[in-house]
RNA sequence: GGUACUCUGGCAGAACGGUUAUGCGUGGGCCUGCAAAGCCUAUACAAGGGGGUUCGACUCCCUCGGGUACCUCCA
């Protein structure tokens, strides 16, 4: 698999012959989580289920930030701890991405409970002269790291006519940025050098470092964490051990609203929770994967929509081949095959999930176009359907279960509303028809046979 | 101001130095008792403006213009 890489700017082979290591920056856990946050995870949770699906065996790790300034600020507001807040919303995370259908990281480290690391990992940038203790906290000296700003393809004099925010006096380069913040107000925890926090970015250094070795495989994140979180990571990092950090930068482009960046600062953000309540966790997948993940993507109700559309065609495609028996038949593996080397290649070839899903949407083209055509054979079934339920995996689509005993009651209505039929009492057939679509659940008459398909409900369609 | 990315048909959105992207939408049709769903078919002669390289550019180069992001809050 190719992908491309921010820090040299072209695309890198992964190597995948062996486990592949992999960093996601998380979140800052003080407010609801939203659809931008949502593709990023989206993006890599669905990386991460294809490169499984290749056998590739994968270690995933997602921090999130539960010591910071807004949480601290929350806290106050809130006259509570920031212990309450971080742990409110770590709850609220796992609601909303268990909502959406992601799989669950290998492990979810959290800065709080890695301080000690943290202090070890500023000792040492100390002990090799690359931070410094000040007044106010222990800087990291971005002069000792001389590749600074390779990232983010910033010279670090041009930084410094831009900064944009007062100058600490007590720090010897205004560039330079805190892994150690002296405080008194909780949380606080003793250090060497005094009582206090860690700065943000200290945590991922030293917990990827932790985690995944010194050199791992993928660190991603949104494309907003370029400058200056992951800028910095790599001059802790590499400082640090003196290798290269990660292999492959990896990052997201953002979700715009009328074309601006969604964020919590312009109050333009729609939350995961109220998304997922309206639209279901598939069509969100599916907007997210619509485009290249490098590029920003506009959310509107209107894509969202087209989404549900292509969505209401997936799940016929999915029933109709439960209900596939058709004796004439057209050989379909060959169709399968290529549409299946078409997804992969799609997904090789810098993660290309827009291309991935044309794919998909082909090959329920062509399953729903033989069932139209009364060709769709329980042979034909056995072929697609294993290659359809393969990639609904991989891009973490699901059709609803439904209980044996509420498929057979609904047999049961089919056959009643049948004999109606029969004896042309239309009025009452369609009562059964109404019944079952009050019920979500929708009947297909093909020319011999009557199947149906249990719709999502999704709220935003009514 | 600096840096990066970006500009494709009504909308979304790819690939590729020369072939129909694909999907949504829209028109027509098939199926049906009627619907729904689905399918079939038609539909766009698209590439921000200008210039250049080339036998040939949406694709490479230059230039002008628009947009977005970042320039220590950010996924």
């Amino acid at each position: 698999m190719r992908l491309q890489d921010t820090l040299s700017n072209a695309e890198q082979v992964l190597d995948t012959s062996k486990k592949v290591k992999i960093y996601l920056c998380g979140v800052t856990v003080y407010d609801e989580s939203h659809i931008g946050h949502a593709r990023t995870i989206i993006v890599f949770d669905v990386l991460r289920k294809y490169l499984e699906d290749k056998g590739i065996e994968i270690e995933f790790i997602q921090n999130f930030t539960d010591v910071d300034d807004k949480i601290i600020n929350k806290a106050q507001t809130e006259n509570t701890s920031a212990e309450v807040i971080s742990t409110k919303y770590i709850e609220n995370y796992f609601r909303d991405f268990n909502g959406l259908n992601i799989k669950h990281a290998t492990n979810y480290p959290k800065a709080t409970e890695h301080i000690v690391d943290i202090i070890k990992f500023i000792e040492k940038l100390i002990e090799k002269e690359i931070a410094y203790v000040s007044k106010n906290g222990v800087y990291f000296a971005v002069s000792k790291f001389p590749e600074y700003g390779k990232l983010s393809k910033k010279k670090i004099d041009e930084l410094e006519s831009g900064a944009r925010i007062e100058v600490d006096e007590s720090k010897n380069n205004p560039l330079d940025f805190a892994v150690w913040k002296f405080s008194d107000v909780e949380p606080v925890w003793e250090s060497p050098w005094g009582k206090g926090r860690p700065g943000w970015h200290i945590e991922c250094s030293a917990m990827s470092t932790k985690y995944l070795g010194e050199n791992f495989d993928i660190h991603g994140g949104g494309r907003d964490l370029i400058f200056p979180h992951h800028e910095n990571e790599i001059a802790q990092s590499e400082s640090f051990t003196g290798n290269q950090f990660a292999k492959i930068w990896m990052h997201v482009g953002m979700v715009t609203i009328d074309g601006e960046k969604m964020s919590k600062s312009i109050g333009n953000i729609k939350s995961i929770k109220h998304v997922l309540e309206n639209w279901g966790p598939n069509i969100i997948r599916l907007f997210c994967l619509s485009g290249h993940y490098s590029k920003p993507i506009d959310y509107s109700e209107e894509l969202l929509k087209e989404n549900l559309t292509k969505w209401r065609q997936a799940e016929t495609c999915y029933y109709e081949l439960i209900h596939a028996n058709s004796k004439d038949t057209e050989n379909v593996a060959s169709t399968v095959q290529k549409l299946a080397s078409e997804f992969d290649n799609a997904l090789e070839n810098d993660f290309n999930t827009h291309l991935a899903l044309s794919a998909f949407f082909q090959l329920i083209k062509e399953t729903n176009r033989l069932a139209a055509e009364e060709k769709l054979g329980n042979e034909d079934a056995k072929i697609i359907k294993p290659e359809f339920q393969r990639m609904l995996k991989i891009l973490g689509l699901s059709i609803p279960e439904m209980t044996d005993d509420l498929k057979q009651d609904i047999d049961t209505m089919i056959e009643n509303r049948e004999k109606f039929r029969q004896e042309k009492q239309f009025q009452e057939a369609d009562q059964i028809r109404d019944k079952l679509n009050e019920m979500n659940v929708e009947l297909i008459d093909h020319k011999g046979k009557t199947i149906w398909m249990k719709k999502e409900n999704i709220k935003a369609e009514k």
